[in-house]
RNA sequence: GGAGCCAGCCAGAUGGUCGCUGUCAGCAGCCUGAUUGAGUCAGUGUUGGCAGAGGAAAGUCCGGACUUCACAGGACAGGAUGCCAGGUAACGCCUGGGAGGCGAGAGCCUACGGCCAGUGCAGCAGAAAAUAUACCGCCAGACUUGUUCUGGUAAGGGUGAAAUGGUGCGGUAAGAGCGCACCGCGCUUCUGGUAACAGUAAGCGGCAGGGUAAACCCCAUCCGAAGCAAGACCAAAUAGGGAAACAACCAGCUUUCGGGCUGACCCCGUGGUCCGCGGGAGUUUCCGGGUAGGUUGCAUGAGGUGAUCGGUGACGGUCAUCCCAGAUGAAUGACCAUCCACGACAGAAUCCGGCUUAUGGCUGGCUCUCCUU
RNA sequence: CGGAGCGUAGCGCAGCUUGGUAGCGCACCACAAUGGGGUUGUGGGGGUCGAAGGUUCAAAUCCUUUCGCUCCGA
């Protein structure tokens, strides 16, 4: 086992739809021009990830394969930070028109964001 | 050099670090499921090898394959196609040919059957818009001599998108296919061609009688409907349906002695407790349907590549050879370095054959034009 | 992924069947009535009929392609 490192396997994704209902209903949030951030406490120590990009804000299916991939590229680089929580990223209608360097800023940002507002409570 | 036409090809490259999906091989492990005499298979983890978006993957405009439902056969309705021949699993696609049109040319484009079956439509203008006619004219005659009437005519003028073939000569009161010549048109025959069709071929006819079928329609040919969110299989929990076993089997009433009915016992709530009141009827197993969820459908195919043969060609035959994405909140990427032309349009979702639309670049052939020789 | 429908004035709609004039309500502008406003009455302006081709003498209407929006099916 290699959990330390970057790997983005299977039990770091969200799965089925209850688990989305679940982040959707109480969820804490982090907004900026680029994507909105939702999360909640999760089952287990690892941390879970959802994506949420809908074809009204990204119109092209190639944009939308994109964002994906840099928020889950995003996300296994910062797993410690974020470890134990479920979340839920959505993207914001500019977001396919930013450069990569960019959205990844703006990503490191919100999980850092997040991770300080649920261990505060 | 400039403008243009036609065909074909490519879809940034190389290296490093990290990551994802599939598959093959090895290892781990006994965690989960199945089954068993050990064990094996599938899942799981891990190491290594290999493979990993498109020419349009798009629009969903056609045609199939494949599923489920319906179905003896045929007809009607509805829809599609529409010069001819061929190709194909099939097509609204492709190839070759014909006809018509566009262009200076290379070339390109065409819903290109039928208004001699029937019905409908045509505003305005114009005398008249589809079956006949005459506004201005032209000519003749009449007498009431004039801005008159009657008749003839369709050559000229004017309207319109469209007005009953064109030119010349003859002819005539003026005219007219009224007659003739040539052109055009139609029919018959002949010749060439599988055919569409063509012909400087022969003969006949003074000449059909307008347009519109992307108007209804007629003719010929084709079509059952819905779609992988189709369909098939496994199936937790909860509620409900059916069956069996166990538990209970106390009292009363009844009986055709199998049993049936009623009540209590039991559990929960109210309450300190009892009565009372309200609610619930036990436990286990199995069966069928079936939700969440999972598995499958799902990738060896009307397949690719090469050679060769047949064909003008689309394409077909034979032989050899290769296995080439398979996800399911949805993989094919991120970062760094170097190079150059500094990277357009854009992301598979059951699979094929086309069409259409978006779009960067390279190569070859051809046409026109300009300059030089 | 598959299936169905809709784009006409600032807004909501009709007209498309069977091609020739684009119309209705609200809103807007002007005028009248009032001391002023509202209400009412009269009159008026405003349209690439989503876009591009084609058929036709003529297209919002017929045909083809294309763009955008809405709805339905695990």
């Amino acid at each position: 086992m290699r959990d330390s490192d970057n790997a983005f396997p299977e039990k770091n994704r969200l799965l089925a739809a209850s688990d989305y209902r679940k982040v959707f209903s109480r969820p804490v949030r982090s907004t900026d021009k680029y994507f909105t951030v939702l999360a909640t406490a999760g089952s287990s120590n690892e941390p879970r990830l959802g994506l949420a990009i809908s074809k009204k804000n990204t119109r092209l299916a190639t944009d939308r394969n994109r964002l994906k991939r840099i928020v889950r590229e995003s996300f296994r680089h910062h797993k410690e930070i974020v470890s134990g929580l479920d979340l839920v990223v959505m993207a914001k209608f500019g977001a396919a028109q930013a450069d990569n360097r960019k959205l990844f800023e703006s990503l490191s940002r919100h999980w850092k964001n997040l991770s300080n507002k649920l261990n505060d409570t």
